[in-house]
DNA sequence: ATAAAAACTTAGATGCGTCTAATAATATAT
DNA sequence: ATATATTATTAGACGCATCTAAGTTTTTAT
């Protein structure tokens, strides 16, 4: 959480851990003596650049492990949040190489976010939701703002996945919904929807 | 450890797993609430039938995992079994069916014992040492009687392995040991190591 | 600007797994 | 057969993560 918004709330935490408050508390304080957190009393939070490595690490291990289960063990991209949420806890440095250079050495998920380095460090390259993009353009997807599995699925209906091209044909101003070519077919995307899609200008185009 | 030993005490269990005695004796008394271990104080441990299930299925995500390691990642069967210790523990029957489906449906793991099948229900085949068999006799390596690293490494220096055909040349009365002919070199085992290789007559001669 | 609400911290309780020390039962050796 | 050693159990302590309840600080709303 802290990657990408620097301030965390002791609350947001208890929520996204399913703990109560004074847990989050003294976790925080355990993580300060540790220098991985900045904590000072009620003051919102946020990692130290060792925090943040640290964070890369096991990011890293969750991505890369996403990843193997996409392209070598055939999951669907809806399936392997949680199997890597486990997997990320493996101690196992060798295993994690492996997965590696099976890989290829991947820079991206399977739902196009960056894979940290060795060193746990996030390459962060500048995303633009779908919705910033103009009628008569075409776009390819490579990234996604949420991944739960319910919106996966939803993509997974429409056929939209990592890549898939798309010719935006219209813009709706009233409510911001987009009209897309995909394919042979038309595609109608609420706004909300749009945001939560990362775009590029299609290179081949 | 009570799979092919039936009774154990609470010395062995607490030697194997790095704790006290008493730590063991409340884990016990744990286990026989939940019916999965019959205990009476003072008296040897053995597991129930439904810990025997139990412990089946660990063992089976334990020695498929192995084989996965070994067959898709390609690790050295001397790699896998820390590896494998953690990724047993993994909650996900989607995933080791994964793993199985692709394996297509192995009875071994990559040391040569038997994976238990869906129910944990282990398939008790009766095995030879190599020891027992005689001067002439053409045999294949079937098995392991352990997996420590120090014994695969071994092995690899030996280049035995499973599936290895080995020509009984001499067997010495005084030791034990054996003189085979491995492809076109000869080979001395000590007895020990005979004892703990299991082997079967080999069908193709 | 003040009152009310929300967020946060502290103190202390509970549960759990582990341990040590003391005691009891069983096994071994003379 | 008895003494000794080994093995096992019990009781109680400790550390740790969690919680609830009570109090404090900060934020929000009027």
């Amino acid at each position: 959480m802290s990657i990408d918004k620097e301030n965390v709330s002791i609350n947001e935490l208890a929520q996204k851990l399913g703990l109560k408050m004074p847990t989050v508390t003294s976790m925080m304080q355990k993580l300060a003596a540790d220098r991985l957190v900045k904590y000072e009393k009620y003051k919102p939070i946020h990692l130290t650049e060792k925090g943040k490595k640290e964070a890369g690490l096991i990011i890293r291990k969750h991505r890369l492990t996403e990843m193997f289960l996409v392209e070598v063990m055939k999951f669907g991209w809806e399936e392997v949040h949680d199997i890597a949420e486990q997997i990320e806890h493996i101690n196992s440095p060798v295993f994690f190489k492996k997965m590696d250079e099976m890989l290829g050495f991947p820079e991206h998920d399977p739902h196009g976010s960056p894979i940290p380095d060795r060193a746990g460090n996030i390459k962060q390259a500048v995303r633009h939701p779908l919705c910033d993009f103009n009628s008569g353009e075409s776009v390819v997807i490579t990234g996604l703002a949420r991944s739960e599995d319910d919106f996966l699925k939803f993509l997974n209906r429409k056929n939209i996945g990592l890549g898939t091209v798309l010719n935006i044909l219209e813009k709706e101003e009233y409510d911001g919904s987009m009209k897309l070519k995909h394919g042979k077919k038309e595609l109608l995307l609420s706004r909300p929807v749009c945001e939560e899609l990362f775009a590029e200008i299609a290179s081949g185009t």
